[in-house]
DNA sequence: CGGAATCTTGAAAGTGTTCAAATCAAGTGG
DNA sequence: CCACTTGATTTGAACACTTTCAAGATTCCG
């Protein structure tokens, strides 16, 4: 269970992890188990978990007056799912996470992450490679969103993360995109054509 | 002029900066002029640099085939200004950065940030904070960019950043936010209204 | 088989863009 | 001080793309 994780860390940092590194992690994250359709956090929630995906797949999302559900990630395995934001700062999360199919999650919680091994320096490194590559993938993505057309969004996302066709239905990927269901749908009628 | 870097520095980290860590600063840093309009990168270059801007507002885009800019970032007093993945990872940057009133900046090369003060534990905290900060803003724009409408995206953007208003240009704004110049025309015209 | 979720299709409406032209504002040089 | 230039903003009309709403078709799975 903890092995998904200590690879993950593993192909991230400099210095692998030592048996006692591991052991540490053993004891401070501990396996969680969620059913389709259930949450990880709700609007309004303060995020107190960080949470690596083994198993399953999320998505995180906030919900207009109208209901409808804006994606703005989506998450499968060796994903950390959660919201940051909220976890470092402390402030009421706007998003709800919840599990698309039955998950498996090594969660560890706030007061430990930050007495047990937030000081710890593989924990700072890959906390920091996160960081910085999301930030990265955030300015694509923005720029992507501000620029491109649906066509262009649906072709760049087969090209960079072609596994969530697999994993998610049609509407959950517009949803992710910003756009509808309808225009998806049809986007890809037209991109079969030619 | 290394005075608005110490405090920028200071203001954001647990430790003051000693009197050796401000002389080590003002050996690595040296000031750069730009004219308004002149380039600090162009896309296609590695970006080598980190830039603090001391004075003056400059602007991140991309062209695209019919020569229109889409504007990603602006920069003004104490913001860096640069590509953090080209610098980080050496790939050539998509964007230009150009100044868009003379400024002053206080540049650092890639090499005398790696040897000289990469490791020390006040740049890798600022740097820490600084990429975690950015991540979480670009979070917030990506979802406005795709949840808001064109009018709420201005008064979002009058919340946030109202300097905006006094040191760019409508169509430069325009641009930042995702839409036509004139779009921003009309849709100040109707908010006037109401 | 039957029901739920998903996907497709059509028509109408909405939102923002494009293109072109007019207006406005702020220097600059004569 | 005025004419001229350049950059910025506004306005209008036609157009393009995406959404909305509604209905029908398909797929999945117990």
């Amino acid at each position: 269970m903890i092995d998904k994780l200590v690879q993950h860390i593993n192909d991230r940092i400099d210095n692998k992890l030592t048996e006692s590194d591991i052991s540490l992690l053993s004891e401070v994250f501990h396996l969680k188990k969620l059913r389709k359709h259930q949450y990880l956090i709700q609007s309004g929630d303060v995020c107190k978990i960080a949470a690596f995906v083994v198993k399953g797949a999320l998505k995180k999302y906030t919900v207009d007056e109208t209901g409808k559900e804006n994606i703005l990630e989506l998450f499968i395995e060796n994903w950390w799912a959660g919201d940051k934001e909220s976890f470092m700062i402390g402030t009421p999360t706007p998003y709800y996470i919840d599990a698309y199919e039955d998950t498996e999650l090594l969660i560890i919680n706030k007061s430990d992450f930050i007495e047990k091994i937030g000081k710890l320096s593989f924990i700072s490194e890959l906390n920091y490679i996160l960081t910085e590559r999301q930030s990265f993938q955030l300015m694509k993505r923005l720029h992507s969103s501000q620029t491109l057309t649906a066509e262009q969004k649906l072709e760049q996302l087969q090209n960079t993360y072609p596994e969530f066709f697999q994993r998610f239905p049609q509407h959950i990927i517009a949803s992710y995109l910003g756009m509808t269901k309808e225009t998806l749908s049809r986007i890809r009628a037209n991109a079969l054509k030619k």
